[in-house]
DNA sequence: GTAAAATACTTGAGTTGTCAAGTATTTTAC
DNA sequence: GTAAAATACTTGACAACTCAAGTATTTTAC
């Protein structure tokens, strides 16, 4: 019952990325984030004018819009986000980062750091590129 | 409010394991299966007499013992799965691979390769084993 | 040999997503 | 300019986990 070696890989990075997941919830948790509130929050900061559509949110985190929708809906509450709509087109609606977001992530961000040193301690900045151009090949993809 | 580039390759990383997780996912579901549940039956095929200690079996798919009592229960209850005690150790409850799991990892075992070479098509050798060492790093630790 | 610690597992309650379907709006193509 | 297709988003129903706490058993250490 063998398989071959890129499926092999595959489940590899499958076990690695539940176990990274579960640490840097834990880690965050003290902020009251999960890693992907984290993660909404850092590329909202980086927008322009700090918004994105929901469906470009989607696509920069590999979920889909449904679930964007259900993890928006929380962190709007607590004022991490807020909610802008386009002008020219009634379909979007943006996800803009809050001040309450703002500060938040901020305040986690050396947490998340730490916790991605302490993941991969000698990552080099060569491997590094090597290794996303290789994620490229997926998170391309979609 | 940039953030180091270990963190920013873990953020690569997390996005292409969502990707691949629902890709697989929508394959498998032709069979009935989830991601995990082609992996836990992967595993229990290649252990010794097709069994493994429930906290093994999470050990190997980075998950938590009870997210592996949750899975093996519909799983148990569609059999292809079985539990056998130990009989020096009344703690230990194994899962064994059951005929219908064997079977259905053989049907689906195919599948799940072709989704492995369409989601990496050109990945060598080479490239895979360094990836997979520097995963080590992490699976390795727990 | 017994108390304390560790291990294996399960369970209740909650979270974080998924998919399929639906609504509203915009774009395309003729 | 209008019908059909595409796009952006939301919702109901559900799946696949998590953590914290609990039970049962085994191991450790004195």
């Amino acid at each position: 019952m063998n398989i071959n070696s890129t499926l092999k890989f595959i489940l590899n990075l499958a076990k690695a990325q539940t176990i990274i997941n579960r640490r840097f919830d834990a880690k965050l948790s003290s902020y009251g984030l999960g890693f992907n509130d984290f993660v909404i929050l850092y590329h909202l900061s980086l927008a322009p004018h700090q918004k994105l559509r929901r469906i470009d949110l989607a696509e920069k985190l590999g979920l889909t819009a449904s679930g964007i929708t259900r993890m928006l809906a929380p962190m709007e509450k607590i004022g991490l986000v807020s909610r802008e709509s386009n002008e020219r087109d009634a379909r979007v609606s943006y996800a803009v980062l809050a001040p309450g977001g703002k500060r938040l992530l901020e305040e986690s961000i050396k947490t998340a750091e730490h916790a991605a040193a302490d993941t991969f301690p000698e990552l080099k900045t060569k491997k590094i590129k090597k290794l996303s151009e290789l994620l490229n090949e997926i998170g391309g993809l979609l």
